[in-house]
DNA sequence: TTGAAAGCGCTAACAC
DNA sequence: GTGTTAGCGCTTTCAA
């Protein structure tokens, strides 16, 4: 801003730059006398530290990269909200960046906030192609959301929920309640969350001892690009009496298909997603859903972080958070 | 990372820092073959540039702050991720902040990214205490969605929607379809958002020649705290037969209220939004909504940004985009 | 309780 | 084309 800095405090004030320094990190070395006589020349000059110095010296930036895939998915703008409000509480900053899904989008955005000296990184990873330890060196890393298959994927702490678990759930019921040509839209098959989502679905059919069809699996992205397509295909091509959608983007692609196709939800087709957002109890028909703890899952991320920047050397952990299932009209057969 | 720096890379390539310093900002004036020798050796040892001494010395960090009430919103939401690719295509990272519609916790925030030397300020004021060239001294600041009152708010560049001329549109729509007694539900009036949203309300009854109820007015917050509470007590005190929710925030506290009370929309009650969200084309009833452009604000505020950035001298800027309502089926009367 | 001085990793005159 | 040198603004020994 203006060209106030250390020295320039320092000699107003009478003192040695050191007690300026020592003032500004609150040492108890300092005579409270001094102390006060240098906060108020600060005040006076409108001086305002220079992090980059400090960071610089002291290897600490109190700042933290946040890395998602797209941050207009509601499942991460509400993580990325927990991540903040707990990083603000422990006066950090957050970096946010968006790969859309991209490896190499990932990888430039981990150099540059590597590059910045950011204190720790919060990754829900794109893909497994990048290698985390050669990229990060030892800064802290947690996951969120997927597990990267990577190399060295498992040095870091991750934060899962329990995607199988919640897709079986939304499967069985959608069986139980009557339909039977049920199919799933998801993303990526590499992803933790792409195949567990899919395995829940899977796993509910092989309980209920019914067949199931390839052909009412379709593996799209999480990003709902292709989820409109995809259900438009399910609908009209394939006799599917249900959609469970992996995410709330691919529900908006089958919202609408189905709205243009006019089938009635839930009479003519059964619906359920993974992820539960507040409008989707208001509306009609009010839309069956699996509610992950996303807010908890980055307040959870940061803490673990937080630990770990302090230097916590306990084993690496790998956490589940629970999903819950609210059953609604729109999975309900009249 | 590891202590791998620019000294250490001259070393080991026989060539000074200031050759390798010259390789890495991509000068001209090194031998190709020098440089070719400089970045196998910075390849060799995995060198990171250390971005806090650059931006010390060179005094710019690539990096901007970006503060907005709540990343929550979609509306927010939307414009951030406008703001990030913009911000990425230039090769700047963003700090992202929520401000939860303080002045005092914005005023932190903008100290924070002042301290840490962002190169420039995107902000979504809460308030008009903040005296912002005192705060931010002469880094640049663009405005958005508000413009601040405060001191010196007059000095940067705001990017707004037509809000009035949008609740206009919205409001007199409803009149049109038949309802009277049009309750609108909206934040702070001391906000530009606030207080013309509901000149635009005041204008559509004064335009049709219709009284105006002021118990028909609800100023609570654009968080959508009080929303719900609100909408209540005008469904079942007010006899209000439609409602105008000034955000999408607020039109979830609606939406609830008139799920728990049962009232038929738009059969006994009509509704109408401020800010267009995707699901609100797919649900039933289909809410009618003005369309606001946030992604093109978030993109336009960080053009701007980065013109003052590069050094753009012109006058101040105060740019209004355009909003469109769309009618759909929560405001037509049966 | 305070200060002098070195140096974090880099860039930018200025020389050669 | 390349190197020498002096800082950017701060923290941190070490000494007093």
């Amino acid at each position: 801003m203006n060209h106030v800095n250390i020295s320039v405090v320092a000699k107003k004030a009478n003192v040695s730059q050191t007690t300026v320094s020592r003032v500004l990190n609150n040492s108890p070395l300092v005579k409270e006398s001094t102390a006060e006589k240098v906060r108020q020349v600060m005040e006076d000059l409108g001086y305002t530290p220079n992090e980059l110095a400090r960071g610089l010296r002291s290897n600490e930036t109190k700042t933290v990269g946040v890395i998602v895939s797209n941050v207009l998915n509601p499942f991460f703008t509400s993580m990325v909200r927990g991540i903040e409000d707990l990083a603000n509480k422990a006066n950090y900053n957050i970096m946010l960046c968006n790969t859309d899904e991209k490896a190499e989008k990932e990888k430039q955005y981990i150099q540059a906030l590597v590059s910045k000296r950011v204190d720790g990184l919060i990754v829900a990873s794109a893909g497994t192609k990048n290698d985390y330890t050669a990229l990060v060196g030892n800064k802290p890393v947690v996951f969120v959301d997927r597990r990267p298959s990577g190399a060295n994927a498992g040095k870091f702490d991750t934060i899962l929920v329990q995607n199988k678990e919640g897709s079986r759930q939304a499967v069985t019921q959608l069986i139980e309640a009557g339909y039977r040509r049920i199919a799933i839209i998801t993303g990526s098959n590499i992803s933790t969350t792409g195949y567990e989502r899919l395995a829940g679905y899977e796993e509910a059919f092989l309980e209920k001892h019914l067949p199931l069809d390839r052909s009412l699996i379709k593996m799209g992205d999480f990003l709902g690009h292709t989820a409109y397509k995809n259900a438009i295909d399910l609908i009209q091509n394939q006799d599917c009496d249900a959609i469970f959608a992996a995410n709330s983007m691919i529900l908006l692609g089958v919202l609408k298909a189905a709205a243009e196709i006019g089938v009635q939800i839930p009479q003519q087709m059964g619906l359920c997603v993974f992820d539960d957002l507040e409008w989707m109890e208001y509306c009609r028909p009010q839309i069956t859903a699996v509610r992950q703890p996303t807010y908890e899952m980055g307040t959870t991320a940061m803490s673990y972080l937080l630990e770990r920047i302090a230097g916590k050397k306990e084993p690496v952990r790998e956490i589940r958070l629970p999903v819950t299932l609210t059953v609604r009209e729109s999975s309900q057969k009249k």
